[in-house]
DNA sequence: CTGTTAGCGCATTCAC
DNA sequence: GTGAATGCGCTAACAG
């Protein structure tokens, strides 16, 4: 592999020399300049990132830290992010958090791999992200509150999202609505559950803990909730899942025991993937704006870079999609 | 932010002497060692991955190259990738190729930002593949046959996925198949098609163009072709979709139109990703071993790395799931 | 406009 | 065991 050394030995010119006119510094006359590029034609020559970062003690890239790269969910947000983050002349990459705190995504961050990172992984304790944190190492977290001077937050309207879907789902005449959760701990789901309630509440509806159920976010728990609740007889007239994801293993449990959506059942989703559409019939539910997640948390990472006073928290309100899996109820016997 | 200087000063102790020590060399005495690692907390110090990669000339990080980071297929994939990566130490980013050759992907490549890639990813170059890897560079592609030798090939076999779905169709009776494409350049599609004109052949079906609709591999593509394909009124039999994500937007097509999968028309699919399984009434698919091909890529990477003298060249082969989307003709008017 | 030089932070000889 | 010294490949100040 042929260095920088090589390259101005080549063309004949002085080490620096080589590494202005690589760079394109104006202080570098055209010949030279070209005599140089020539040179590192010649050679193959590819700059070594690490030493030029090293040298900057910049790395010009963002990471994206997520417990699992490959959710229908994040689709959008890496979207965001990446669109911000070409536009703004930076890199990106994607890790992964599987294995913790051991993983590479902690490596990236304890060893200063990226210039900032944002961050949407259950996995990683709230304590690794705090020690991270610093001024010229900004953090925006997707999940989770954080008291810190240089972790900032993004987070879509959870709790106003739970109340928008329970809240339809009462108006079209739903007394008896289960509630499929997240996992418990997740600090969405519990929002969401907040916004749910907080409906039924206002419409003097009980929530039954008889139709809650775990489904953890996952296509399988949503499958296995159905199943139970199914089985438990005395069906609720709808569902709110708490995720699409979970909504999807719904209808495949209620499908299997020839209940049809929306005839027999309503059901309502969250997050508005992008399968949801084409889920039969079309999977009503409650849109978060990942884009424009991904996209704020890029440009707060870059404002910090640049000096700028910041904010620490951002709220992006969320959006209601009707598509076919909610029923109207005829009789409302009130 | 400390470096290891700090740290050896705290301690008391020379440069060298907290390095070793950092780095469990057995040189050093447990009480020492431990005064350097009690200083290094105190300090809160991290080494400085640049610093350490530069001397090292080695990351220790492999890349997996993808044109989008985010579609439901590369899962399975990926996490192929990470389990072997994590089980030898080695540390894993996914990168995404979109904007090319001028990517944050190309970046990695070309500055030698990892140890090895795997690519994935349609709009790089088969020159740039080319023009980088080296002895010490590995290059695992999955979607392209390329001449060098350190470019090593993992591909499944397509054309006996795409045979064995045709054939499943004819065998249930059809005769009028048709096939809805990904995009016409791509080296899986062409696969794929080959070995369901194939077993038409073998059965002396002619392969009709009026029922060969490009679909692009994506759920909106599928939606629209098949649209097409029902405006032309005398709708085959079956549909053979060259992925499973277009059959999931065709699903939604023919439901537009009333027509019940399988009652009036089969389809089977291609990848079997994860949703197929709940994608109502279950799709009928020839899966890719998707996992497999992650891990064995890996795997090669480090056998080069281990200057091992490996093949080129590995095909992996495809599996036949049978679900629900398939209905046997009753008339087989032979 | 060009060349010399001093590190970036770390790992690693090689004497002691 | 320890510590001083060297250089990985590159950038950027500085002096010419």
């Amino acid at each position: 592999m042929a260095t920088i050394k090589d390259v101005a030995k080549l063309a004949g010119v002085a080490l620096s020399t080589a590494s202005y006119a690589l760079n394109d510094n104006p202080r570098i006359s055209e010949a030279t300049k070209q005599r140089v590029l020539d040179a590192a034609k010649a050679l193959n020559y590819q700059k070594n990132g690490f030493a030029s970062d090293l040298k900057r003690t910049k790395t010009n890239t963002i990471a994206l830290i997520l417990s699992d790269l490959s959710g229908p969910y994040y689709s959008d947000l890496i979207r965001g992010v990446q669109d911000v983050c070409t536009s703004n002349g930076y890199d990106f990459i994607a890790c992964s958090s599987i294995g913790g705190d051991q993983s590479t995504a902690i490596k990236f961050l304890k060893e200063k791999r990226v210039d900032g990172a944002i961050i949407l992984a259950h996995n990683i304790s709230d304590e690794t992200c705090i020690s991270y944190a610093r001024k010229d190492f900004p953090l925006v977290v997707l999940d989770r509150k954080l008291q810190h001077d240089f972790i900032y937050h993004v987070e879509v309207d959870n709790v106003h999202g739970g109340y928008i879907a329970a809240n339809h789902l009462i108006e079209k005449g739903h007394k008896d609505i289960a509630y499929i959760s997240g996992p418990t701990n997740s600090f969405d789901n519990k929002q969401r559950f907040k916004g749910y309630q907080q409906a039924l509440r206002e419409h003097e509806l009980v929530h039954q803990s008889k139709w809650n159920f775990v489904g953890n976010f996952t296509k399988e728990g949503g499958y296995r909730a159905t199943k139970l609740l199914v089985a438990q007889r005395n069906l609720p007239t709808a569902i709110f899942f708490a995720n699409d994801e979970m909504a999807i293993g719904g209808v495949r449990a209620l499908q299997e025991q020839k209940y049809n959506v929306p005839r027999d059942i309503s059901i309502i989703g969250f997050d508005d993937i992008e399968l949801s559409e084409y889920l039969p019939p079309g999977l009503t539910t409650i849109k978060q704006p990942k884009y424009e997640a991904g996209a704020l948390s890029v440009h707060l990472i870059f404002q910090v870079l640049a000096g700028g006073d910041v904010d620490n928290y951002y709220r992006l309100s969320t959006e209601f999609i009707e598509r076919n899996s909610v029923k109207k109820l005829a009789s409302k016997n009130e």
